[in-house]
DNA sequence: GCCGTTTTCGGCCCGACTGTTTTCAGTCG
């Protein structure tokens, strides 16, 4: 039973007990150990067959029972009973907008609704608005979210939420008395994808900066009207929320947007404990009742006795643990970024020339870069046969003469075929800087077809490089079927030696796993 | 159900908004 399994399992336990009012700490128990397993880098399996379950947090003795239970029968007899006391298929209610474990249970114990089209055919009918607290507004409504749920756009890569962000960002700058407008939310945490924008900033006057913020031209939909918050969803269904606060609360509003939320429950408990309270508008002392404001996130974490903890580092992990001992990792910045291995022109299927994307790697202050089109096979992307790689080579070496500070390395990317063969000859392969391998088509193969596939390319010592090892697609494409274990165990790290004169690189390994649609 | 700078028991993040209500329950992030 793989990790993704017992995730379900625990999620739907945790959805089940909430539609049967459980103690709500319970409840949590359960999300917080599928939150575990969930961003767990080892395979649980493993850590049962080694007696390690309990180094997990949030696993106790009964969860790690039940854990036990799964792995060595498949099956939870807790689970199973649990799911028999509901109708099948009734916690899909509560994906819908605006419905909770309360609503659907009302639903189902009066109107007999146990799917979504039951709901919407019971809303339609106007059964729905008669109910107890419900009435027309509150139906109205979720027919709506229903609506919205069944056209729900997935995740967006954070490439293309980024412009969406700048776009609105412009149009509201103007407004009088507002400023620190920025992202919060997963983007500034830079998740690979985002579900919705989070948008904070301060002002003295929040009702003229909410109203300006609903009245938008690209809203289709408001979903939510306060006078601090505000929710909307874009032409495009994309929601975007808006917080905002007074001025001098923004470190503690920036950190309380952030997230992510398991970061901040983490926080919260921890900061209880020592008696402070944290929220949106900032610190209170629980012994003297007094609020203390922060400007700044990083005062907000100093007076926790913290590190200041980056933003990409909060997801709920341990950094928190760590930024108590002040050994949070030091993350790579731009700067720290000296070239890039895998680069295409529009040799291949790119649109810039060589010269453009030497210049450019000027300009982020690179040292060298690769040019890897992509190799013959690659038809559909225009992939280049043995005579124009010759004349690409020809290229690459004019203009390593013109830019003695840049080295420009003649590579491929050269194409993984089903059987593992590669799409060229080893002598063409030998006679360039670099190789990077890629499978690009039947994704569709079995782990075992794919994994020796892989591994029979990468035993070919001109392969430097196997570039995007998983061959997903941000809200695209899944990843394939490969077992990394057995490719990193078979040949260890893939590492390129290569050493330029006075260069001094002697060790780097890349690959890229592609923001927003990367060039395959 | 988990967990501990005070605890092996008694806590468990915090606040905003909406709709149906005359004071709050439910949902969300």
């Amino acid at each position: 039973m793989n990790n993704k399994e017992i995730v379900k399992v625990f999620q739907d336990i945790a959805d089940l007990l909430e539609l049967k009012g459980e103690n709500p700490f319970k409840i949590r128990a359960y999300q917080r150990a599928a939150f575990s397993i969930e961003h767990l880098s080892e395979e649980v399996e493993q850590l049962v067959s080694e007696n390690r379950l309990r180094e997990i947090p949030g696993i106790g003795e009964a969860i790690g029972k039940k854990i036990s239970e799964l792995v060595a029968t498949h099956r939870l007899r807790y689970y199973d009973e649990l799911k028999s006391e509901f109708p099948k298929g009734i916690s899909a209610l509560l994906n819908i907008p605006n419905v909770g474990p309360k609503t659907a249970m009302l639903l189902t114990r009066e109107l007999n609704i146990e799917t979504v089209d039951d709901l919407e055919r019971a809303i339609k009918s106007g059964k729905v608005a008669m109910l107890p607290r419900m009435g027309d507004k509150t139906s109205d409504n979720i027919l709506r979210s229903i609506r919205m749920l069944k056209d729900k756009t997935n995740r967006i890569p954070i490439g293309q939420a980024l412009p969406i962000v700048d776009n609105i960002i412009k149009r509201l700058q103007g407004v009088t008395g507002l400023r620190n407008l920025m992202p919060a939310g997963s983007l500034r945490r830079f998740m690979e994808t985002v579900g919705d924008i989070d948008l904070l900033g301060t002002a003295d006057n929040t009702e003229r900066v909410m109203e300006a913020f609903i009245s938008l031209p690209q809203v289709k939909q408001v979903l939510v009207a306060g006078t601090t918050k505000s929710s909307v969803i874009l032409a495009g269904d994309f929601q975007v929320d808006l917080r905002i606060v007074e001025h001098d609360a923004f470190g503690s509003l920036l950190q309380h947007f952030t997230g992510s939320k398991q970061h901040n429950i983490n926080l919260r408990e921890r900061s209880l404990r020592q008696d402070l309270s944290l929220s949106e508008y900032g610190i209170t002392d629980l012994k003297t009742g007094v609020l203390e404001k922060y400007a700044t996130e990083e005062s907000f974490y100093r007076r926790l006795g913290l590190q200041f903890i980056p933003p990409e580092l909060r997801e709920g992990g341990d950094e928190i643990q760590k930024a108590q001992v002040n050994s949070l990792p030091k993350l790579v910045e731009p700067s720290d970024i000296k070239g890039d291995l895998h680069i295409h022109t529009g040799w291949s299927d790119g649109h810039a020339s060589i010269e453009e994307m030497v210049e450019e790697a000027r300009r982020m202050g690179y040292q060298y870069i690769a040019i890897t089109d992509h190799s013959v096979g690659r038809g559909i992307a225009r992939g280049l046969d043995a005579e124009r790689l010759q004349k690409q080579k020809n290229e690459i070496c004019d203009l390593n003469k013109r830019y003695n500070n840049m080295h420009i390395l003649a590579g491929i990317e050269v194409d993984i075929r089903a059987d593992g063969s590669l799409d060229y000859p080893d002598e063409l392969l030998s006679e360039l800087d670099i190789v990077c391998a890629a499978v690009h088509s039947g994704l569709n193969q079995n782990r075992n077809q794919m994994t020796e596939r892989v591994l029979k390319a990468i035993a070919n010592p001109n392969i430097n490089i196997l570039a995007h090892p998983t061959c997903r697609q941000l809200s695209g494409r899944d990843p394939i079927e490969l077992d990394m274990e057995a490719v990193f165990h078979t040949h260890g790290y893939v590492t390129f030696q290569y050493r330029p004169q006075g260069m001094g690189m002697d060790h780097l390994g890349a690959e890229k796993g592609g923001l927003g649609g990367f060039p395959e």
